[in-house]
DNA sequence: ATTTATTTGCTGGTCGGTTAGCAAGTAAAT
DNA sequence: ATTTACTTGCTAACCGACCAGCAAATAAAT
């Protein structure tokens, strides 16, 4: 094994090595799904041993977790920074392209998360209670966005934006994983400015200009 | 082993067998996933032995192949008895519900299928032609009752009916899918219905009366 | 109708390969 | 010197796939 610690303090060799561990497992999963992605190959192919998974995350559920752990964070951050200070209706868009911009970019961390996100619809999922609390957030993201719009008076009478978070977040999620087993990249696009074109007409309760 | 083999001839064996087998792999798919659904577990499971199915379906790429024929074709059949003869608007709903029908009776047959669905995602799944073909069946059949409403003059101007099946489909499948993964079947019924009264207005160009 | 030949449904043993997980040991940083 | 990062050896379990062979059903021959 060569020397591929030139981080010196052990803080370093441990954060070098656990974005490299993750960033194996996100293009494993994303390739093979969570069941392709083992232990094993996760060391060997972050360029360490076989068994530093094992030893760092104690169990596959463990890995697993830290993923979708990682892959949250980086999204949040990518769209804090898109959002700006924008709210409102703006600001709901701007979370819709940032769902798409995440598959787009073909980063193998959003196709992991949604990888992640349909294998725990399975019944007895083990991470299924923590992708269910990120769905929430995910959703309570949209939420807030429409609560803003109301107050703005951007909402035509007679939205829930309860349910309108619920199918705005399902529709955008199905459109995405539609796109990506359908083939890749073709269409995201399309469907993403069809989609906003959609909720744009349905929440103001008119007709947006073509584009 | 008991004598379950009632049925004399051959065709009446195989038959049998081959449902059992289906079954069985149907509850494993939708309880664990394609991955944990074995060959071995299906054939005991189904009350024959372990080697059934290899020498039956081949390999296990062909017993997913026939879960997935055998699925699909028990949908059509439910999908055409509630459609009856109607077209157009009405049937493009019958057919949304259908869907949703399809998962709230919680039957392993609609699971199972949504899981293979979303593990073709992957980039290497080898019965990911075969799922890209089944939805595109999907989408032309929302794409059918599209056309027919706009040959009945039931659509508003400006509609794309190839995107609009496209959205239609994924909308469908993302709040479906939502659905399992957040809590079985809470919210299926109100996402059918939003999702319903949504196209709705958005196809028309008018509001519905709310229910 | 009875016997014989052949096919077909099905069983269970086995093999090579992979898995997660653990324990013991080595290398590096403090 | 002691803690921490990491590697290696190992095990038990499981996987898909292949195989030889048994028994029931069917076809052919008598």
């Amino acid at each position: 094994m060569q020397n591929i610690t030139h981080g010196r303090t052990q803080t370093e060799r441990r954060a070098k090595s656990d974005t490299r561990m993750i960033r194996a497992a996100l293009e494993m999963i994303a390739a093979e799904g969570a069941a392709g992605c083992s232990l094993a190959r996760v060391g060997i192919t972050a360029g360490y041993s076989r068994g530093l998974p094992a030893a760092r995350f104690g169990t596959k559920l463990g890995l697993l977790e830290a993923v979708m752990d990682t892959s949250e964070a980086w999204f949040q951050r990518r769209l804090e920074r898109k959002l700006g200070d924008r709210t409102g209706l703006e600001a709901l868009f701007i979370r819709i392209s940032a769902h798409f911009a995440g598959a787009r970019d073909s980063s193998p961390a959003a196709i992991a998360v949604y990888q992640l996100y349909v294998e725990s619809m399975s019944a007895n999922s083990e991470l299924k209670p923590r992708m269910s609390a990120m769905s929430e957030r995910y959703r309570l993201g949209f939420r807030s966005h429409l609560q803003e719009a109301r107050d703005a008076g951007e909402l035509r009478d007679g939205i829930d934006i309860d349910r309108f978070a619920t199918i705005i977040l399902g529709a955008v999620r199905g459109g995405i994983i539609q796109a990506l087993v359908d083939d890749r990249g073709t269409s995201l696009g399309q469907v993403e400015n069809d989609l906003v074109k959609m909720f744009s007409q349905v929440l103001t309760g008119r007709h947006q200009a073509e584009v």
